[in-house]
DNA sequence: AATGAATGAGGGTTCATTCAT
DNA sequence: CATGAATGAACCCTCATTCAT
């Protein structure tokens, strides 16, 4: 039988369950952030988010959870940002691309801590087909809309004669291409040269679109 | 009367140090991609090898090394396999891309095995400075060699403006962004494809010396 | 504008203190019959009665104390259906006896779920001292009346020549052992069967005042 | 990763991998008489036979694996004896009958902690289907036999009238509810009444083939 | 050089208990 | 009275490491 606790603790109820959950999700980010995935411990995280053991099982059932969650999280969270940078950029095709672009270099998203955390699950999607689930429907959306959107270029007007959807596919793996750079010396590479890049691509693919700025 | 033979040697000396390790290394790559780096375990290796557990020990001093090691071995693999292909391409540096562009997408590079173990490793370089140094200085050298090719081809004619070494990260960038595509989607993304997408991104950096098939 | 009533009462106060106990140790008993002893949680009896799991502690102070008070109700109602099957069998020493074992193979008493629920208390008096008490304090009850009523047979006519303590020991464990059976093996064993081998030894221990039925 | 340990053990090595298994199983006997079931952990277990913690999973695949082998070994041990005092016994039914009676109240099979076992391992057979299966398959076995030896007195000559399955029902009954006064009550209940219950028992069951010693 | 039984720290998980609401 | 989110000790189990053979 477990024994009983003595100490009162300093939060109780003060929050939803929603909140506790989000709390427990940016914890494990961090923590994976910092120690990866497999050395991530579940006292690492209830550590960080100041809570007690005992709560992640009250909340999620197990770790595999959280840590699915986590990524579930992660995935929704950049597709918002997706979402928000497309409609603030208006009707343009090239802007729109150029909105994706700055987004996928600002600090909000790739930061070393959060492209860590993508990284730490990228490496571990060919023994967790649930990650592998996550990532792949996220990429598919992405790619899907970015090819939309390439269309649009094409159909606008002279284009280099590839595909939109060797384009897109293209603009995507560069992204995730100059993360990798970015995650692994960020020293020698900075969003800025990313970002021009990125451009560079683009202003290839659409000749005339793009100033290679 | 007993005969004097109390034990046969078996299989006793029969491969030298390094092939011992060679073997344990093979066994470990083969373990990381089925399992993953964090659900790899000795025995797993030493099951794989045909060995026992203990041997590890004895070639190298700890899990820890055996997975530096591996990630050594895997990333001298590949520079050696690039020399090969540099040696074979002959002086022209277009060809000389366009055979680092073949081999990244080679069966023999970009299996679905190594590319497993690539991101697994990928995963880990925030929390293990080992592996990060391990392949940044990996992804430098190989940065420097597609630097110098492209310095080579703007040097030689006409180029699309861009620097060479913007063109060598974005090279690099996108050839591992699309081993990313492989890695996740291998049976949305096929090698062909890849090759291709670089092929266009060469041919639109340097406008005339590649054909774009 | 709102209307006052802030919250309904719902099920407030519907019932007594002892009403709640008695629904939480009948909880327990479904509980204990289904999983057992060890495997039962307080958060199983809780769900099981419908009640919060906080509740326990406001009646019982714990869960071991649950767990006694749940004996002790099992061992008191055992007692008191005794005297009620012995009341209505009216003054015939032999008419009480089998009055006794009857009830010990009726449905309400030997059903499935309370056969495993006494098993698994047995099952701990060892390293329970508080189980043991209250099981030999019934078990010493119950012989002592056993024991009288047969003394009253022999004392009524001529009998096998076993004591009275004798056979009232027999027979308890008779009972008991009847009952081990209908635990573990309940499709080979049936309640007629057993009530017939206890009659069978009484008829033995007091030949002549029993007929074999 | 799981760190080294430090400390050199005493016992590498000494025995081979079934005294192993046998010295654990002896130990859980002793911890569940102690402490029950419920409350025996791997580490009493291993504390008791003086090994690491590890140990277990080493031999048995988990704890429950464990406290199943250790029924097993138990349920074999019995019938063991059972077949070596049969033996013993010569061809004589009613000579056969007395020696498992004797067995049954030998120290050497009820000791308190033997029964403490067995009725914990009784508690639980509604709930581990595993344990009522090894159980049960025990207890038809010992039934068959002892039906059989009824049935030969049957047919020797003059009996109650009772039937041979009814009577080694009855008897095994008896046997396992005075087990259960010896295991609740051993200060009022000594082995020597019990076996005389029983004897008394048969020499009813077969008039003049018992003496009612 | 090679084996694999043994070790034990450390992990994830469970669950009786507490207490603010 | 009643609730159930929160706690944390204690459990079982894993697995890198050791070392007698």
């Amino acid at each position: 039988m477990a024994s009983p606790s003595k100490k009162l603790p300093a939060s109780r109820r003060k929050v939803t369950k929603e909140q506790r959950r989000e709390q427990l999700i940016k914890a494990t980010i961090k923590s994976v952030a910092k120690r990866g995935l497999g050395e991530t411990t579940m006292a690492d995280v209830t550590r960080e988010a100041g809570l007690s053991i005992g709560i992640v099982n009250l909340h999620f059932q197990s770790k595999n959870k959280l840590l699915e969650e986590t990524l579930r999280f992660l995935s929704e969270e950049y597709e918002s940002a997706c979402q928000a940078a497309l409609a603030k950029a208006g009707a343009s095709a090239a802007r729109k691309l150029a909105a994706l672009v700055d987004l996928d270099f600002s600090p909000r998203v790739c930061d070393r801590g959060k492209l860590a955390v993508w990284f730490a699950y990228w490496g571990e999607v060919k023994s967790r087909p649930v990650y592998l689930q996550i990532c792949a429907d996220k990429d598919n959306r992405y790619e899907e809309i970015v090819t939309a959107i390439c269309q649009e270029l094409i159909d606008e007007g002279e284009s280099s004669g590839d595909s939109a959807s060797d384009i897109a596919a293209g603009l995507s793996a560069l992204v995730n291409g100059l993360w990798l750079d970015l995650h692994m010396t960020p020293d020698k590479t900075d969003r800025k040269t990313c970002r021009k890049i990125c451009m560079n691509y683009l202003a290839h693919a659409f000749p005339g679109m793009f100033s290679s700025a």
